[in-house]
DNA sequence: AATGAATGAGGTTTCATTCAT
DNA sequence: TATGAATGAAACCTCATTCAT
């Protein structure tokens, strides 16, 4: 009969421990906004958190260590939200209009995470894994919709497909970064969802709806 | 008899500075792409251009400054890749695949450079700006494109010309960075070109010349 | 019952760092002393103290910092050299030899520092303001008890008690920088102590007392 | 029969040669008052002089005989003038007043120099012997003089006469030196002329003349 | 666990002096 | 001689990490 045994933890942590690490891990992710990675120091942390150098160590070996705690309290946040429309919406011109307004919707909330990982992408073989797998299930998700439309006679045959996929979310993805992180204009993304779902939607052509209302 | 008056110049620089000088860019453009701009060191730079320590120093103010020296030969060859076909071509499906082709290939040549061009934007003030303006001009120039083919009813009038060029801008330079530094893939150029510009030359909705031929 | 309530003050610093902090102002001080101020190195602190190289910085932004210490402990010394007879003598001529046995005592017990400290202030403005400080103190309260030997027609009338108090104060301390600095005589301090005084109290019409022992 | 023989210079200097020298001690003064000599840069007196770095080696070997080269061009400007009275004023009151009154004049107009001399002091050895020496011979002149007024009961004769002397050249030496230089107060010179005479001859108790208007 | 002082490797920068042109 | 680039010794200072209290 298997046994519901109690993995002995070393001991419970202390509450001010609880705390500190906490603290810490908000430090961390306000310096690293602020002033990247790389150029971030533990010092800093450290004097954010209100706490000594000492105790730093006391929860991360080094700031690599430190970031990792600040991406996993962030992976909620990371993710997309948004509804699945495909598989409900017969009109494609529809569900891209959508998937855009919620990609940069999403994105606008999450600007400074995104600068953030952005930056870690380049310095940090890592992290540039990580957004590589996030970027490769999403182009080839894409990649399969584009495929099925191109097998149904409803988007351009010539094109191939996973290149496409690829070239498109790059367009809505860097277009977002530019606007959010780059020029930190807060505009109306209303425009900017219209003009990059018609690139899209041109961009495969894919034939327009007669009934534009379905657009919203 | 007309006679060649000698402009007074600053004075010509000796040969053994400007002779330094190129190899102490050769030498920081390598030291930068394998380090990093970050973890390179002033010594390694002067040690591979094999001059003394201090000779850097007569030459740039910093390590920022040779950096900049090293973009400024970047700058020229991205900007302006290939030859301006725009006012010779009357076939606008042949411009656009030209001057893809010409970027791709700049941008594999450079790879590694625009790596850390990418990186030090998204760390430090002054060299995203840099690339803000290189950005700002291309886009700026495309969106004027873009307006006259609208006008000339050669592409879709519904479009928003700057939102459209910034997001075809990047479109091909986000999909050039994922390729040529996120995957390092050195794959074959000719597909990418090819779905690139006819994704562009869809989204635009610009007809289709009768001769394919003229693409090439 | 009373109860003692601890202040909390900002807490105690630990004792080894007391300990170094002593050392490395001990250090320093030979160190000034032996090659200058211009001339002397971190590096030969932080050994003379028997402690790392970092750890100077710790307890000294930089050098100008650490003199600044060692300056504070002569400051003392030097401003309030002995006791203070002024109040409780009657007799002015023992008063003023009493200061002036002191003044040179401890000048010649200081006497590199102080060279260091003039070199200094012909070099650098920030020692320049603290000498004259020092010095405007010291010129500020002797010209008040000229005026009130003036006044009590116990000193000549006809002197501007400022002019006088500056070169009076002049005399003394320059005949102490040239016998101990200049010189470097170690010659018997007596002599020196008694012409002073003697000078002093002419130069100012003190009335000799009756008593000549009263002197001593 | 002897001859008049030509030391054979290696060959006259080139004119332009004559002038870059010229030059470069100019320079060479104006930054070492600028600066002090410790604090100042052989890269800042060529530029002063409009010349290249390694011109200054044609005409120095460094720093130090740069400096000899400024004081040799100044050795008229460092002299004291002033009219010896001693021998035919026969109120000492009057010689010391006027010698003090060409002492302070003389300090006025040279002031930068002086500190310049005041600092060099404190940091060569070779100039400090050269103040000595100056020093020196002007104390044994006063203390002769002091002898003089002693036997002839015209002093106090229980001053130590070298000692007097030296302190009160200090007196007037140094009250100089603080109202020129440090405090750089361009004050009306007379009450202090007044003040140091009056001080100078009280403090050796020559007895006061009769006749006033004497003097001036 | 927390503290913060101590450590020390390692980089940047200055500038007197040399030297090829 | 003049030029100014090259040299390289030498010093400063930072900051990640360790460790005694």
């Amino acid at each position: 009969v298997p046994v519901d045994v109690e993995i002995p933890r070393a001991r419970a942590p202390r509450a001010d421990a609880v705390r500190n690490r906490a603290k810490l891990v908000r430090a961390a992710r306000e310096v690293f906004e602020a002033d990247g990675f790389v150029n971030s120091r533990i010092t800093d942390i450290a004097a954010g958190a209100g706490v000594a150098h000492g105790c730093f160590y006391s929860h991360f070996r080094n700031k690599e260590d430190a970031l990792a705690a600040v991406l996993d309290e962030l992976q909620e946040e990371m993710l997309h939200p948004g509804p699945n429309l495909a598989l409900t919406e017969p009109n494609p011109w529809a569900v891209i209009t959508a998937a855009n307004r919620a990609y940069l919707e999403a994105y606008r909330r999450n600007a400074r995470l995104m600068a953030l990982l952005e930056q870690l992408a380049t310095v940090d073989e890592r992290f540039a894994d990580m957004r590589k797998q996030r970027s490769d299930a999403f182009v080839t998700r894409n990649a399969r919709a584009i495929r099925r439309l191109q097998r149904s006679g409803q988007a351009d045959q010539e094109l191939d497909a996973d290149i496409a996929s690829l070239a498109i979310s790059s367009m809505v993805s860097r277009t977002a970064y530019t606007i959010f992180v780059a020029d930190r204009e807060p505009a109306d993304l209303e425009p900017i969802v219209q003009t990059l779902s018609r690139l899209w939607a041109n961009a495969l052509r894919i034939p327009e709806p007669k009934d534009r209302s379905a657009d919203q």
